[in-house]
DNA sequence: AGAAGTCAACGAAAAAATTCGTAGATTTGA
DNA sequence: TCAAATCTACGAATTTTTTCGTTGACTTCT
């Protein structure tokens, strides 16, 4: 049984969805070593979190082998545009515009960067 | 004394906040009647939210009055700064170009307002 | 085989965020 | 003036999120 079907994933579970899109499945003890580089997480705190994810649905895990093996059960893609699209609304009154600035000014973007940024736009505009 | 110095306010604050920096200073009573537009939350719930909201340092309050008449503390500015820059460490490792490529694609953006953010873009480029 | 190490499961504790009820002060309005 | 309405303060309950300790099963190494 899902928990919550429609709220966006916590912090906790953002960083654990990060390393399995970014590294693809994974056991139990790589996420959390991925983890800790950030900051330290006990094994059975990552352990625990991932089994939860497991039950809400964001996760899937195949359990043939003793060490489980997980992977993300919703896209980067959707996900992402639910945190942002969440954010946007609540913080931004839906001014997409000032998303962009605010996040040009929160992060050094590089010139190709903002290049790329622009190129995206152009593509935007033609639809 | 300030509970938590650095950590971003949370989603009801941010709610809060979104409200004073709309309709600038207002009583618990407003905030609460523009916070029940979107759901319900009960008188004493926005008043506590608030008082703590105001230890923390999010707001100031005039209690010059009977009633107290609360504004924001930090500006829009730096707060949606802090609150774009964690999501895009968090969730898009950092990479700006996907953030503004999701929240494009969360949300219907007119296409004066895309020629805004390019123009946006460009005064970026000049720096 | 058997000791040491690693694993999943689980419940529960702890921490953080949100909600609410009640009491006493002040204001409002009949 | 006095009752009703509204306000702040406060503590505590509730809900959500995160962390942890223990147990028993399986693996590994010798």
């Amino acid at each position: 049984m899902a928990r919550h079907k429609n709220s966006r994933p916590t912090d906790r579970e953002v960083t654990i969805l990060r390393i399995l899109w970014d590294n693809g499945p994974s056991t139990v003890r790589q996420v959390n070593e991925a983890m800790n580089k950030d900051e330290y997480t006990g094994y059975t705190t990552t352990l625990k979190l991932m089994q939860i994810m497991a039950e809400k649905g964001l996760l899937r895990r195949d359990e043939s082998q003793f060490k489980h093996v997980y992977k993300h059960a919703i896209t980067e893609e959707k996900t992402q545009k639910q945190l942002v699209g969440d954010l946007l609304e609540r913080a931004f009154s839906g001014s997409a515009e000032k998303l962009v600035m605010r996040a040009l000014s929160a992060k050094k973007v590089s010139a190709n960067e903002l290049a790329r940024i622009r190129k995206m736009l152009d593509e935007f505009r033609r639809e």
